[in-house]
DNA sequence: GCGGATAATCTACTCACTAGACTATCCACA
DNA sequence: TGTGGATAGTCTAGTGAGTAGATTATCCGC
């Protein structure tokens, strides 16, 4: 508990475990850790993205919601939670604060008058393509570094692996419902 | 507000804006949404990787601190702090449990008995190169859809994009820390 | 050696999140 | 057709994570 690492003294040079082989294919390096590209990729993203939505009702999430229900059938609010993994408590008092707001109505859905259908309304889709539009230029921002091809390679790479998550998390959740 | 869209109405077929021009090349799909790709990853990779890194006190970013601190020279907690991005209340009680466990000493720095450095012990570097291989199995279970090449790629251009936020980041952060 | 700045720590507060209770409704089955 | 267990949505209360601000010790320019 005393012991200093002799590595930890030698400065300029990067450190190995004495006593132990060392991944050695993976440099010790945060700059090389995925966990970390991730992390400040998506602080980054999160950071101006958040300024791209701030007009609507519950930021991020908000967007979120209005994406996913205005894509495809109507759909029950405890659909739409799975669908975004959001608690469902969460979307009852996003979905408070967008409907407030006239960007969607809550409507009972005939065949089930326990649920409530979630529907987009005009001016909903309106105040999403706006927040798409700022949203693209945020995103153009973030991978201004790297050239049309290389950008749309990464979001190809990107959704192919959020694809397959999405799908493995979904598979395994008879369950219970996250964050 | 009482209207409702047309577009939510059509199921099958991918909504419009009514009166207003749609950002033709972007499709309305969460699917080949880029922030929507970046929250299922980031979410897929951190509910495996916490598990990889469990036993280190602070979990994922006790991790990072170690990580950060063992290479590179050592740096002062301030500095830790910046580098990673972490509140310096928040880094103060990380390494309070990194140091319980041995796993890190904070030495008072000679050039500056304000400053501790940070120094990785033994056991540190021993604890993190065993969270490093549970890590890289976690990492590749995550990317298991791409096949190695394209795993590189990814890898190589999240890693880009992260270099060069984070470095922006730290260029106008002549004033406040964040998190 | 005086005064403003800085490293680290400690305290207290805020706020986001969620587990669990509750109501209304559904559906399977007798 | 009525009964019991399950489900959609809402509401409430409690918990925990994160941070601002005060505090102490030290630095450094003048």
């Amino acid at each position: 508990m005393r012991t200093i690492s002799a590595a930890a003294y030698d400065h300029g040079v990067t450190p190995r475990a004495s006593g132990r082989k060392p991944p050695a294919d993976e440099p010790l390096d945060l700059d090389s850790d995925l966990g970390w590209a991730l992390r400040v990729v998506s602080g980054a993203f999160r950071r101006t993205a958040t300024g791209s939505v701030a007009a609507l009702p519950g930021g991020p999430r908000g967007y979120l919601v209005l994406m996913a229900a205005v894509s495809g059938p109507p759909r029950s609010q405890l659909a739409l939670a799975q669908q975004l993994t959001l608690n469902k408590t969460v979307m009852t008092y996003l979905l408070d604060d967008l409907e407030a707001e006239g960007l969607l109505t809550r409507q009972p859905d005939p065949a089930d008058r326990r649920a409530r259908q979630v529907l987009v309304t005009e001016k909903g889709t309106h105040a999403l393509n706006e927040a798409r539009e700022r949203l693209g230029k945020a995103e153009a921002q973030l991978l201004a570094d790297l050239d049309p091809a290389e950008q749309r390679h990464l979001r190809t790479l990107l959704e192919r692996v959020a694809r397959t998550a999405h799908r493995e998390e979904h598979e395994s959740e008879d369950c219970r419902l996250p964050e």
